[in-house]
DNA sequence: AAACGACCTGTTAACGTTATCAGGTCGTTT
DNA sequence: AAACGACCTGATAACGTTAACAGGTCGTTT
């Protein structure tokens, strides 16, 4: 019927309103249910948008009203489930709202982020949800926007804005007492993996691990930090994976005094962990304990199963997008606005005296 | 310097124009590079934009030019390896020729595949590749899109269509040989877990399972065919995890006459499934051999070490940003195209006679 | 009978950008 | 000396939508 011949032009609300023979205003009154249209029109309007396969130009309807309803969230890597479930925290709220989410990924590169910024902000989103690790031109570059009215949120990245608000996991505590949990069990010579001494120094986690190992008088020993990064860049060190892992705990098994108990940067990398501590024929936890962090649906699974840090992830995404929602809205820039959220130790099975 | 009062509205070209004392198009003219301008007044442009922290309007720019540069990514969950690695396939390649990458995730349900189809294709994306499960309503929704002259590249996705180009791996295949693997080491009791038999007939790698069977002259038992779906939405099965995997095996398990080897649908179904397996004080490969699907980074670190199916996936996201890629420059539109990628068994520890 | 408000429709002018055309000034070639 | 092309700049008119205003017709209230 309507598949004549499909021409390359899309079809426009001034299209509609000829057919219609009506003014395009009156189409757009239609669409867009405000104002009103007598009910014989609309039908009119609507038989005809349907016929012709009308579909909205979001750039043109965004310049004139100024908006998007469109929220962008820019994320690392999104492999883990840890960014999965941010992603579905935030999106829960948008959609709730009638926001659409567009996600960028910037595979912890610098260059990456910045590029997801400009083009997030180019496209003129309403708002940005960040979630990549700090960065000084990424900073610089956000706070460009934000000083630029663009509503920013700010997920576990370590940066302090006062026009951008901040959700994050107190990671520090979770370290801290995923440290603690091993020393309470007798062990005095603890592992970390997953960092690297010359530049992540500033994981909060690690920050927990170092101050656990200060308060109980045990010495922070350099060869017992082990793990370097994935990442091409070395400003933005890369997502911590199972190799990473793996390859660690063999470096720390060849230690003429190996570690009894390990703190793994997160629990993909306690994975690769525990892979190696098995294949060398050593048990868990008896000859090694090992705890991971995150929680991940897979640290209940594994044998044994991974004690491990929880954070309220998908909560963290939540607050994030209504944060952002706030700012949004707002009239004026509201106040700055910081939720920091406790972890939660989960003991199981990779942990004992 | 300049923030004596930053002011709601955004800068615009003629914001520029007016400081720098040149026309609006000539400011356009030095930001996009094109034509003639003289160098002085370039600098002085471009000093003054800087100055005024100048960040051009997509919505604008592609209104007027009629593309975006843009190229919208509908993806399933988005926690898994599988999706990430896509989408890194199909970014590496749109970056080189300057498109950026909006992705849009629908949980597997089908209304908000609707959704993401709807706001990229509204936000005038110049592309969409859609990597989610087929489903009537999704793939009425891409005719029509494909019909309006989008451009549209299907990973994966069990829809065909003159108009859009498709990317997949040989799951039947894939299924098959590593059925044929498990009867080859004598297993004739071979359970296969991550499907509900009245919504997931559709999936290929199980179907290569059934084919396999029949080949060799087993009989399918449909109660070794276990794990429902997590999603709400029955027309879209959720993404299968590590709890199917374990509810599934202890079902398995609790049969008078268990099964000897169990296909799971993905890796960490598998993980699942191995979980129970050894909470039931049971051996693998000893008592149950067990093949996962994905090669997963993880799928080398578990104990023992998964035998899986590995499938080229970043690679498929590279031919399907080509395919789109191609479509796009295309002054026709031009024929499909369809590639098909082998998988490989990956035979690890997990399997055994 | 005038005034009012609810209902219905249309006109106009942006939103910020760029394609296109038009109009210049040069220096070089015929 | 005329013609040409390279260089440089600007005015104009869209792209498709909607906010704001204006102008109607009714039925009901004062």
């Amino acid at each position: 019927m309507s598949k004549h011949r499909e021409s390359k032009r899309p079809v426009t609300l001034a299209d509609i309103a000829a057919q219609a023979g009506v003014a395009p205003m009156t189409v757009s009154r239609v669409l867009n249910q405000s104002g009103y249209v007598h009910v014989d029109t609309r039908e009119k309007v609507l038989r005809v948008a349907r016929a012709l396969n009308y579909r909205r130009n979001g750039l043109a309807r965004g310049l004139k009203r100024q908006r998007t309803d469109t929220v962008g969230l820019v994320l690392g890597d999104i492999a883990n489930p840890f960014a999965a479930e941010l992603a579905r925290g935030v999106r829960e709220r948008l959609e709730e709202r009638g926001y659409t989410l567009f996600i960028c990924i910037s595979e912890y590169s610098v260059k990456e982020d910045l590029a997801a910024f400009d083009s997030l902000a180019d496209h003129r989103v309403d708002g940005l949800i960040v979630a990549t690790r700090a960065s000084k031109l990424g900073n610089d570059r956000l706070s460009e926007l934000i000083g630029m009215g663009i509503p920013v949120v700010l997920i576990g990245r370590d940066f302090w804005h006062p026009g951008a608000d901040l959700v994050a996991a107190d990671n520090h505590k979770g370290g801290y007492e995923a440290t603690e949990h091993l020393i309470s069990l007798g062990h005095k010579n603890i592992g970390f993996i997953g960092i690297k001494l010359t530049s992540g120094m500033g994981l909060r986690r690690f920050q927990g691990y170092l101050e656990a190992l200060r308060d109980h008088g045990l010495a922070v020993e350099e060869n017992l930090i082990v793990g370097g990064s994935d990442g091409t860049d070395e400003q933005m060190p890369g997502y911590s994976t199972e190799s990473i892992g793996y390859d660690g705990m063999r470096q720390l098994l060849k230690l003429k005094r190996r570690p009894t108990a390990v703190f793994a940067r997160n629990d993909f990398t306690a994975v690769g962990a525990v892979s190696a501590i098995t294949e060398a024929g050593l048990r868990i936890p008896e000859d090694i304990a090992i705890v991971g962090y995150d929680d991940v649906p897979l640290a209940s699974h594994t044998s044994p199963p991974l004690t491990t840090v929880r954070q309220p992830t998908r909560e963290q995404g939540r607050i994030a997008a209504e944060f952002l929602l706030r700012r949004i809205v707002a009239a004026q820039p509201p106040p700055r606005e910081e939720k920091v959220l406790q972890c939660e130790l989960v003991v199981r099975e990779s942990t004992a005296a």
